[in-house]
DNA sequence: ATATGAAGTGGGAAAAAGTGGGAAATCGGT
DNA sequence: ACCGATTTCCCACTTTTTCCCACTTCATAT
């Protein structure tokens, strides 16, 4: 399972090191996309294989005669990158992607269960601060038995 | 798969190299068409067969009226250009087709899935603001699964 | 405390990708 | 058939990417 959180460099060449306790389970292959909110998404490419299979379901073959749908798959599939994992762990995040989350120096790697999250790390910060106020109102309700 | 975002430079000659990472995918001979919305699509020999094929097909439920279809047709077919890519990556873009949506200069290539569109550098970073909003919706959509 | 090993970071050299331009081949018009 | 113009083919330069090696740091164990 993908869990915990990693602060590592991202170097002058766009490289990454993919936290030693992810790479196993990554495989040397990976896909990153443009995430929910400000981070990117990487996928395994079996988990790829999944989620476009799903945006390719909704469609008929002639799917960029729609309008919305075009610019959908535009979005997501313009906006992804097949990555190979380097012979000693790292990745490359190509510029259009980092771009989009104003990454650079520091990127923040966060296991999530079955997928990986890369924040910027300023943006990590604010976005924990968040949710741990969330959860802390969460955890008084639990103790109010709400 | 075809994916990702290339800004390559179109020279005097009329010729832009083509992504290396589409290179093998796409093979030798492509065909180039008006695009939908500002742009053109690029299909492999294969995948034309396709598309040509459901167009034409009157049993295909395109909902719009025959004489619509055959104006479409006739945009479709009538403008495409099978283009050989030469021995070092590049391909030929007519410049009928460059007029039509304003290239010069600098092309956005970018992978769609199984097709590959190619953008005016202006257009298609304008295009990417606009979608960027209604496609994160849509994709929270797709992550609930709906 | 020190040695050992694994993880992360940085950088140089080699390879690949992208760009530009000249020469040969082709085409069209006279 | 000849000439000029355009297209095609090939070569060469530049930039970027990839591959590999080496150093540093951190953690673990002796």
């Amino acid at each position: 399972m993908l869990i915990g959180e990693y602060i590592h460099t991202i170097d002058e060449k766009n490289r990454v090191s993919v936290p030693a306790k992810f790479r196993k389970e990554l495989g040397k292959k990976i896909i990153i996309t443009p995430g929910l909110g400000q981070c990117l998404f990487i996928f395994t490419t079996a988990e790829w294989a999944k989620v476009s299979k799903k945006l390719s379901d909704s469609e008929t073959d002639l799917s960029f005669l729609k309008a919305d749908q075009r610019s959908f798959n535009r979005y997501m599939f313009g906006r992804a990158a097949e990555v190979e994992i380097d012979s000693i762990g790292r990745m490359l995040i190509p510029e259009f992607l980092q771009e989009g989350i104003h990454l650079r120096d520091k990127a923040a790697i966060i296991g999530v269960k079955d997928r990986v999250e890369v924040w910027n790390e300023k943006a990590w910060g604010e976005q924990k601060v968040k949710v741990a106020k969330e959860a802390e109102q969460l955890a008084e309700k639990l103790a109010r038995n709400e």
